[in-house]
DNA sequence: GTGAAAGCGCTAACAC
DNA sequence: GTGTTAGCGCTTTCAC
């Protein structure tokens, strides 16, 4: 390995005026150019280890993510990527695997390894813990997931209101049997979500004198192996409902797959994918969804920390990006698919 | 920040004793029980950094795929967490886009940061430059396609081997104008396929006299636009195909939109997709596939980049796992599905 | 504008 | 077993 200390011998000059040409110091143009020169040849490349040491932080950030099979979390994944291109960061993408314990193995080695800083969706609102890194002042923004009570910078999606969206468009489409397929208890996301179903329904059952059975709720693992065991628990229910609403992507999978086994596809029953399937165009009927601006958030969110990086002085800040529902074919209504 | 020395300060020991007790090296059990205790309340860990520009070495490796969005990279990427997980190393994973210049930049980095060693699926089979890495006797390991020329270690799939049982499935079902749709030029893993197909084609059609038309295979960008455009040309042919063999998943993807979009599904015209598409299991009708093995792909060549990070000394070894054909209802033959 | 020198936190000889 | 010491490659005062 070619050190500083070998190019500066074989151009002539000091180890410091070899690191200042690396660096933008004031090095007179001849020089400087003599010495690129010299590394050119030599094959140099700075040795980072070093110098983050010396230095103290690191052109490198970290990216802690639950699943990195679910291309919601790729997409993210993405745009923290290009937005981290911009001003030379290099991102490490770790892969918490839902887990808080192997989460809590990778928060500390960022904070071993001294990264510049983190972007985390956490595993679990309660149990994830940021202190450790942010009471080392490392720059810390929680994406998607918020934990609670974590003083850091956030970018979320306004779950509760796509809940609602949601759900109100498959009472507006004729559905009235709603199910609700959430998430683990104790995920912000999936919370906030249900939420927003729970306000809607419990709004239009009121109106009808009615109550939200609590059947009608289910709670599954994010995957798609949980998305089907609710769904068929659902379906064996006395009077199933007509329509249901998932909070995420991957257990809409799982839900259409106990459908189609039951031969009780939609829009017979009404489904909404909170968050887009991936390629759901060769999905059949195409689903309707509430889209989640995955990338932008990762974008936000890298954006975000490079400014504490970089040390900009500003109060902490949530921002907070809106869904879309996006409307297809699995709710056009009870009975528009089903003969019965 | 804690360092080794507050630990010691604090516990009446020296630095060497802490490092010591951190490492595995021979204390005195109530020293060391004294000194963990002394580091919990401190809050101490040990400084990766510093360890790494001491011992020239780094508890992670590189993992450079060309596609973080494509669900066989993903699947790959855990089988090499996983692996990775066993002997503590950290998996820092970096999308090169299938960009060159990208991935050039992540070897660079990774030498930069002196990782232990990099696992990684190249861009190009030309173009990518590995010589720098092996060249420093970084250990590297290439997995999925193997850049020319380079010596190094590799994981592969026995892609002719795929290519030819999916071609040759095809014509047992009845299919005779199978046209292929390829990756761009230079990428190994499309190249072996495609030769996949045409060993067969030549085969079947040196025995009927004919000769493989030129404008059966089409050339892609391995993306689902790719596919799409590659799969309008041909229905736009004069005399279309009755059937194709995608060499990648993403490709499929969009040639089976094309069909679509031409109310030509399959198995009319049949299908078979080399590497299965995410959440097969609602795609209808259901697709043919060439299984890929990607997670066992990832950790092999974890395991064996393990081996030569750990200095185990072997010849340079070429592992190659089989594909294996998943027939399905896209490929019940040209006569099964369609009226005509 | 340039060089000498100190030191980031850690580990590995070496002496005891 | 344990402590002392040197130094990994780099950046950054501080003199000049």
């Amino acid at each position: 390995m070619t050190t500083i200390s070998d190019v500066a011998r074989a151009a002539g000059v000091s180890p410091a005026t070899v690191s200042r040409v690396f660096n933008g110091g004031r090095v007179t143009p001849e020089r400087a150019e003599r010495v690129r020169k010299v590394a050119a040849e030599l094959g140099f490349a700075p040795n980072r280890v070093a110098r983050s040491l010396r230095t103290q932080r690191a052109s490198v950030i970290g990216l802690i993510i639950p699943d990195i099979e679910n291309p919601f979390f790729t997409s993210l994944a993405r745009g923290v990527e290009d937005a981290a291109q911009q001003t030379n960061l290099s991102v490490v993408l770790c892969n918490s695997d839902e887990d808080v314990a192997k989460e809590q193995r990778y928060l500390a080695i960022a904070a071993a390894e001294q990264m510049a800083g983190v972007i985390v969706a956490a595993a679990s609102r309660n149990r994830t813990d940021l202190s450790a890194l942010s009471g080392r002042g490392m720059p810390v923004v929680a994406v998607d997931r918020r934990p609670r009570g974590a003083s850091v910078d956030a970018v979320m999606v306004d779950n509760q209101h796509g809940g609602e969206e949601a759900t109100a468009h498959l009472l507006s489409r004729g559905y009235r049997r709603i199910a609700c397929i959430a998430g683990p208890e104790g995920a912000s996301t999936s919370e906030e979500r249900l939420a927003g179903y729970r306000a809607v329904m419990r709004d239009h059952l009121r109106e009808t004198g009615g109550k939200l059975p609590g059947e009608w709720v289910r709670h599954g693992d994010f995957r798609v192996e949980g998305g089907r065991a609710a769904m068929a628990e659902l379906l064996a229910l006395p009077e199933p409902p007509d329509a249901v609403f998932v909070v995420n992507n991957l257990m809409t999978v799982g839900a259409l797959e106990a459908l189609r086994e039951a031969d009780r596809e939609p829009p017979g029953v009404g489904v909404v994918s909170f968050g887009d399937v991936p390629w759901a165009s060769l999905v059949r009927p195409s689903l309707s969804t509430v889209q989640l601006p995955a990338y932008d958030l990762g974008w936000t969110a890298a954006g975000l920390l490079q400014d504490r990086i970089a040390g900009v002085v500003k109060p902490l800040q949530t921002v907070v990006l809106r869904t879309s529902l996006q409307i297809r074919d699995s709710t056009a209504g009870p009975l528009a698919g089903a003969a019965g």
